[in-house]
DNA sequence: AATGAATGAGATTTCATTCAT
DNA sequence: AATGAATGAAATCTCATTCAT
């Protein structure tokens, strides 16, 4: 191999960084390269342009997301516990790399559009964990046929608590909501 | 009375329309002048510049959903059924406005940064019908100091829902899921 | 009408100019504008891009071209006539416009690939001279399946004496070896 | 012997082929050392630049349809054999290896500021057979004084069917109209 | 009053070339 | 010796806004 890149990582850093503060668009290459300590010519030998930055970007986050929460419910046995695990991973995500939680969260709608439609997002796996707690009878029958509203009000819940806290309508950290959450989540789901 | 002014309205419902489309950063002013079929600087004779348009715009619909809001709430005289009657009548503006909806949704975290402090959102007057109930006993009082928490749920259940529809991970028209999105909304806030 | 064009003939004439002088790819947006007293962003006003600058350009003058020698051609009569003011008509072009000429000439190979097929050529033209000159009796009817390649031979008389010319192997103006390449053109057609 | 090196032809044959599909200024470092399989600075290790490359490839492959050329004349006694083993070799080439028939072709018109004046070229090679034919008393002395002009006939009728064929408006391999190019040829200069 | 031309500033992208490994 | 990363300069293009008619 010649040269090591050097440059990729602060690239993706300062790309994040920028993007969940100014925004995909308020962003320019000129800003992340110089954020990032090196020429803008050197964005184009790692990403095509600057929408296969962000799409690469979400891509990768989105998957530690999704990640994160698929081990979380992994490793707990019972339904409580297994939503609870879900909404401490995320929370913790929150606390500790808020951008990452941010940008997963901000892009989302922009990229709606343009993103493949095999890609497994995090609503995903918690409609699949309510469908697996109704076939394991985890939760009642009646519910067969609304998981995914289920899931949707799950998932409303988790989110704009944190949304919550991002606009300082509530007060941080967001872990510490993390009981009260799941027992609500919890509140919808059992009948 | 000068007659009304022509541009102004296909002006707004074109830009409207483009914002929620490709996002305000990603709609220009030719883009809105040829979609409204009138001139770039007919814009510039309705409003100041294009941050005026949009924040215009912003609050005029923000202002029509809170409107629709609070009206609701105000008709009934029951906590759930002012529950009920605040998720109807946002879904029906879903299902006959949804470029309206979409928009508020939207711009709300894309300009959350040149957003005005002073401005009241659908999430306060959420907020106060549940401090209202708190208040007045439809409510229990464990709820005390968890109204934002409380509020931050409904919210969630409500908006995730419509955005559930809005990706067709449920079927549309949103109006169907009021009940069921008010009960679950109910089973929260109720302990 | 709001203003009218100011820019748009000083450009075209200064891209004439510069494709000519430096080549299509050896001239710049910024090259363009400077010499036509005119910012960059003008251009994209009158044309989508540089390429598109260049197809009109060219399709305008391909046209011009075209037009005097099928002009020319209808003037006379007899065909040796028709060769004679087809001839005198293109070398009389080269002498007093001479970047028409030229940009049209070299243009040519770079755009083949673009061109629309039902684009008229001057070729087109020539090769209809001929055909007609054989079916009227001007030409032997030995010629007939041939139409094509002696209309290759004459247009490449044609051309590369102006190509000669160009390039100083022999002297200017061109218009004085109107009768030569003429008898020529006559001499390679009439058995 | 050092061993040769191994880089070299897969790039001037990826040059070559880039060169004539997207023309000289449009073809980059980076496509040509992609289409050859190596990197972009294994060019530098052979020619100094860009512009050296292009250069050399022209010199070389001009030298080459030189050399051809004149090979093929000096295997003939009299005129019209040598006018016609001219063009016989000329259009193999063009069969065989079209690609450097159209690289000396385009290249010659899109380079011509920067070519050097010394170089001897294949116009001028037709140039003196010609000149050579007044002086042995195979064109008559009327001819004299005309030289370049029939040159100039000469190597239009065999460039303009080349390009015919090229383009489609006769059908190939070019090599079948030897014969009849030959007899045009010698009909323009045979009075 | 209303248009569409024009613009300055800046965005993104490309390119030939050099550099570090 | 050979690679691919990095770069400065420049190219193309976009945009909100102003201007002349």
């Amino acid at each position: 191999m010649a040269r090591p890149p050097k440059a990729r990582l602060p690239l993706k850093q300062a790309a994040l960084e920028l993007f969940v503060e100014h925004g995909v668009h308020g962003t320019g290459i000129r800003d992340i390269a110089k954020h990032a300590g090196c020429s803008e010519a050197a964005l184009y030998r790692h990403w095509a342009n600057k929408d296969a930055l962000v799409n690469a970007l979400f891509r990768e986050h989105l998957g530690d997301v999704r990640t994160i929460l698929e081990q979380a419910i992994a490793e707990e046995a019972a339904f409580e516990d297994k939503v609870r695990a879900a909404c401490r991973s995320c929370y913790k995500l929150y606390d500790e790399h808020l951008q990452v939680f941010r940008f997963v969260l901000l892009v989302q709608h922009e990229l709606a559009k343009s993103l493949p439609t095999d890609l497994r997002m995090p609503q995903d796996v918690v409609t699949d964990l309510i469908k697996a707690a109704v076939v394991n009878g985890d939760l009642r029958r009646e519910v067969k046929g609304e998981e995914s509203l289920m899931a949707a009000a799950v998932i409303g819940i988790f989110l704009e608590t944190a949304v919550f806290v991002l606009y300082n309508r509530l007060p941080g950290p967001l872990s510490r909501y993390v009981e009260q959450v799941t027992q609500a989540a919890l509140r919808v789901v059992r009948r």
